[in-house]
DNA sequence: GCCGTTTTCGGCCCGACTGTTTTCAGTCG
């Protein structure tokens, strides 16, 4: 059974026994796992198997353990299916349903029978809610309300949308005259790959004011919420908005406490108990006296640590690592020198290797590898090898009219269903840059799709392993393969892992770089650009990096062209 | 259910907003 089913197995306990009513924090040490085991790059399969101790997992005890084991063995969870008996197998997924929580699913399904997202419809429409003890005619329109959101499925959005909806809302924003200072937070600031909603601190001494001018902002829908310290909206397209208000000797507390993650807030607050201090987003006290607040450095120094990286704030060993001063230094968009992954008019991409060069050029870069694709990819007009040949001399003539600048003739080669790349071994060689990638054949077994990978590991002639998991967020679950004997090879071989900035791949997601950063495994930023604006994507494969824990020396890309011209003869 | 140089038992982050209540529970951030 995967990590994401039995993180799966341990959200449902979790949902249920809320249900319940169970002990809260019994409940949250079983959420606590399901994150654990959700953010685990090896198999918890192949952790039993070789015998590690999964209680050394943080928020794994012996009895989650001893659950764990019980998955894997015999493919079932008997406390899950125990407490299934106890209540309707969808009754959980009310709790979807923005506004309902545990305590009102209970009733409702106690009360009136509901069993199902269905049944809370037709009793919500029948008028049946607003009798019931606790709920009134508010509570039923909030719930009509909530299935209409849930049914719009607006869900998450990926960061590249999110950030497109920072900017617009920006404008307006920088148009406020009552906000004196704006920053967005939450998920946003981290980074993280999809966005929930955006979470935005404003400063205003005028509140009201400012508020008045924020919800003036046209696509706003609904106001969800309204008080003295926040606002919720809804926007048109579905995204929520929760604006902060704050005052400026508690800015730092509250970005910290807006930003999150909940996990790593809950670190910092115990780290705080222990120090007879109180941190919330008004500040960190000592009793009724304030210690820090003002920024953010001030309340991580009070707390001693170093200002931690939003990207790294996700409750992954962070704030030790911060305590021990052992935070890596991350690389950053300005360390980037290059881009070694772009598709141009000879498949599919829609400008030439000049076009591509000179743009390159124009965004401060020192080269750019044309790689295009190979015959395998009929649809994209891959090409064989004859073509390859020519389409190389021709991007090597562009090369040779280019000051300062080097274009690498490269490619992006199928490695087929048997490992077997889609080129002949000599015209690879012939190249400056090879990218090796996976486009077919997604659902092979594990056993066989690791053949298959670490055969194009091993060729050779092979630089680097393009989007390694070929996952489209939301659309394509990754591939499976064994992640550390294929990283282990890549360390041997010396093949980078690719980091595709396309925001709909971010593939190498985050844990795996810092899981292939700890293994000695060199990384390349690319954007895997197929037309000139594309190459403006790399900021969100930087942020991937970033949140992998990656230093400037673990990403390829920011060597300068001679100590990249220099690495890839040596190897 | 987890965890620990103050503890192996007794804690477990802390606060805002809403709706229903007549003082606060539930939900969400
Ligand atoms: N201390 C504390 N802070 C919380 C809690 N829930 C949320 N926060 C903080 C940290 C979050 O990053 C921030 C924004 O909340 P969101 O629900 O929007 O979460 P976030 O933006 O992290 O993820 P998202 O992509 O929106 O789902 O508020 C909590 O239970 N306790
Ligand atoms: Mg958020
Ligand atoms: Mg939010
Ligand atoms: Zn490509």
């Amino acid at each position: 059974m995967e990590n994401a089913r039995i993180a799966a197995v341990f959200g449902r306990i979790a949902d249920i026994l809320e249900i319940l009513g169970e002990n809260a924090f019994r409940i949250r040490s079983y959420r606590n796992a399901s994150r654990t085991v959700g953010d685990l790059t090896e198999t918890l399969a192949d952790m039993v198997a070789e015998g590690k101790d999964l209680t050394d997992l943080p928020g794994i005890g012996d009895s989650l353990a001893g659950k764990i084991r019980e998955i894997l063995a015999s493919g079932t969870c008997e406390m899950l299916e125990d407490l299934q008996k106890r209540l309707p197998a969808h009754l959980p997924d009310l709790l979807h349903v923005k506004g309902l929580g545990p305590k009102k699913v209970k009733v409702l399904y106690e009360r009136l029978g509901i069993q199902s997202l269905g049944d809370l419809k037709t009793a919500a429409g029948a008028g049946k809610i607003r009798d019931l003890d606790g709920m009134g005619a508010k509570t039923e329109q909030n719930i009509l309300q909530g299935l209409a959101t849930l049914e719009s499925e607006a869900g998450r959005i990926g960061i590249k949308e999110a950030a497109d909806a920072v900017r617009a809302l920006g404008r307006h924003l920088d148009g406020v005259e009552a906000v004196r200072r704006w920053q967005v937070a939450g998920s946003f600031r981290r980074r993280r790959e999809t966005i929930g909603d955006l979470d935005v601190l404003v400063e205003a001494p005028q509140r009201e004011q400012a508020a008045d001018g924020i919800l003036a902002y046209r696509p706003i829908e609904t106001i969800l919420a309204r008080g003295g310290q926040k606002v919720s909206v809804a926007l048109v397209e579905g995204l929520q908005v929760d604006f902060r208000f704050v005052d400026t000797q508690a800015f730092g507390a509250a970005m910290m406490y807006f930003t999150g993650s909940k996990a790593h807030n809950i670190v910092l607050r115990k780290r705080a108990q222990k120090r007879r201090l109180k941190l919330n987003e008004y500040g960190l006290f000592r009793g009724k006296r304030r210690v820090a607040g003002e920024t953010e450095e001030e309340v991580f120094a009070a707390l001693d640590l170093p200002w931690i990286p939003p990207e790294l704030r996700e409750d992954r060993g962070e704030i030790d690592a911060a305590a021990e001063r052992k935070l890596p230094n991350l690389v950053e968009p300005a360390d980037i020198r290059g881009d070694l992954h772009a598709h141009s008019t000879a498949t599919d991409g829609a400008n030439t290797p000049r076009q591509l060069a000179d743009a390159a050029r124009q965004r401060g870069y020192q080269y750019l590898a044309v790689t295009d694709h190979s015959q395998a990819v009929t649809i994209a007009g891959g090409l064989k090898a004859s073509d390859l040949r020519r389409h190389a001399d021709r991007v090597r003539r562009v090369n040779a009219d280019l000051d300062g600048f080097w274009l690498l003739a490269g490619v992006e080669v199928d490695i087929l269903n048997d490992g077997r790349l889609d080129l002949p071994q000599k015209v690879l060689e012939g190249l400056d840059w090879v990218v090796a990638s996976v486009h077919s054949a997604f659902s092979l077994a594990e056993a066989k799709m690791t053949d298959r990978i670490l055969a194009a590991v091993r060729s050779g002639v092979v630089h680097c392993l393009g989007h390694p998991f070929g996952r489209i967020i939301g659309r394509r679950d990754p591939i499976r393969f064994d992640v550390d004997r294929v990283f282990e090879a890549c360390r041997e071989a010396g093949v980078c892992l690719e980091i595709n900035a396309y925001p709909d791949r971010l593939d190498l997601p985050d844990v795996y770089c810092k899981r292939a950063r700890e293994m000695g495994v060199t990384m390349v930023i690319s954007t895997d650009a197929h037309k000139i604006a594309d190459l403006d994507l790399m900021e969100f494969g930087v942020s991937v990096a970033r949140r992998g824990w990656l230093e400037k020396a673990d990403v390829l890309n920011t060597l300068s062209a001679s100590s990249l011209r220099k690495r890839l003869t040596r190897s």
